[in-house]
DNA sequence: ACCTGAACACCGTTCAAGT
DNA sequence: ACCTGAACACCGTTCAAGT
């Protein structure tokens, strides 16, 4: 038949961006398929390739946007106040995000892109910028230590929040019970930040 | 052609059982295909189905069989000495372990078994007996701790852990460093097993 | 320029037919 | 009883052909 032009080249990009996270948050990534977002939009599988090399990029496409929103969900956040808090309120925000939409949310650790595709530099920038705002909320916390510990122990709890959120959402292993996760979760937060206060003053560990 | 009989039963079993194990360990999950299984074994695709219901039933005996290691490899952790030490020397020995064989270890995470299927019992046992290792090591430095407490904890560090550990097998969010893994795990369990100890002698939190 | 649909090389799973 | 191989309903991706 040839050309429709019912869209512009960025309308149907975003058609097939939310499809396919339509189609992701019923049924994981196993249940994306080309075929099946094609169908859903009323294209042939062939268009896809026009807006996405493969369906690995169309994937890292929605990765990235997911990760934007967590970013931005953070940042909402409100500053001030007990600096401790500020940390439980980012560990329970996280939780919420990952617990709002677990199979989309899955797709950040489920899905592998070949080596030789690599990861774009965005992707790399994204995680930067969160745990920034992790360090940022634990800096009022570190006393005397350097920024090297501050880095650190934003990524061993930035670490302990995904595992918790990420074995509660785990079907298989319940060893977490999803209404357990935010008692655990506080649970890590306030003892590691006990053992990280009261070492403030000591050098070294 | 019918029957060959060149192999029992469970000789079958097991052989579908290692080419599958080979075929995870060199390209992960998505790599595992019932024809390249029988491919690798010699038979048809058809013969697999004598042996196991279907893949995901291969893969959760495969999971089984990595669990059952796991724990032996816990077990083997010796006793006595210093109580801290001991958490310590669980948690290294659960990160070699994992590290040992990322991809087969990473099945444990990817493979979502489909609702109407469900786990076997034996899944559930065997994290507890996970669990109980863990529980054991932290009782002598539980204090006045009831159980419940000591249950939680043993919860957070085996999610924390696996945080740490999934994170730094992750080919995507190169975060943690693999080689970093290591420091970031025992900052984990110091600082966490300080606020744990320190708050031994109060009442609930 | 954009889109189709056939084509190619794959899947998981079932089951009649053969020994 | 055990195993095969064709069959069915799917995949991702490419690309000549059409408008």
């Amino acid at each position: 038949m040839g050309r429709r032009s019912l869209h512009t080249a960025e309308e149907l990009r975003e058609l097939i961006i939310s499809a396919s996270t339509e189609l992701i948050q019923e049924a994981g990534l196993s249940g994306l398929s080309a075929r099946e977002i094609a169908r859903r939009i009323n294209y042939s599988p062939g268009t896809l390739y026009n807006s996405f090399e493969n369906l690995d990029d169309l994937v890292l496409t929605i990765e990235g946007r997911l990760l934007d929103r967590l970013i931005e969900a953070l940042a909402a956040v409100p500053a001030g106040g007990d600096p401790r808090e500020r940390v439980h309120a980012l560990a329970s925000c996280y939780l919420a995000f990952a617990a709002r939409n677990p199979k989309l949310w899955n797709l950040l650790f489920e899905h592998h892109v070949p080596v030789a595709q690599g990861v774009p530099d965005s992707y790399q920038q994204k995680f930067e910028a969160l745990m920034a705002i992790i360090e940022d909320a634990l800096r009022p916390l570190a006393g005397a230590r350097g920024d090297d510990d501050i880095k650190r122990s934003a990524r061993v709890l930035w670490a302990g929040v995904h595992g918790i959120s990420s074995l509660s959402a785990a079907d298989k292993l319940s060893i977490i019970a999803a209404d357990d996760a935010g008692a655990l979760m506080d649970d890590l937060v306030r003892n590691y930040l006990n053992g990280f206060e009261a070492a403030r003053s000591q050098a070294g560990s």
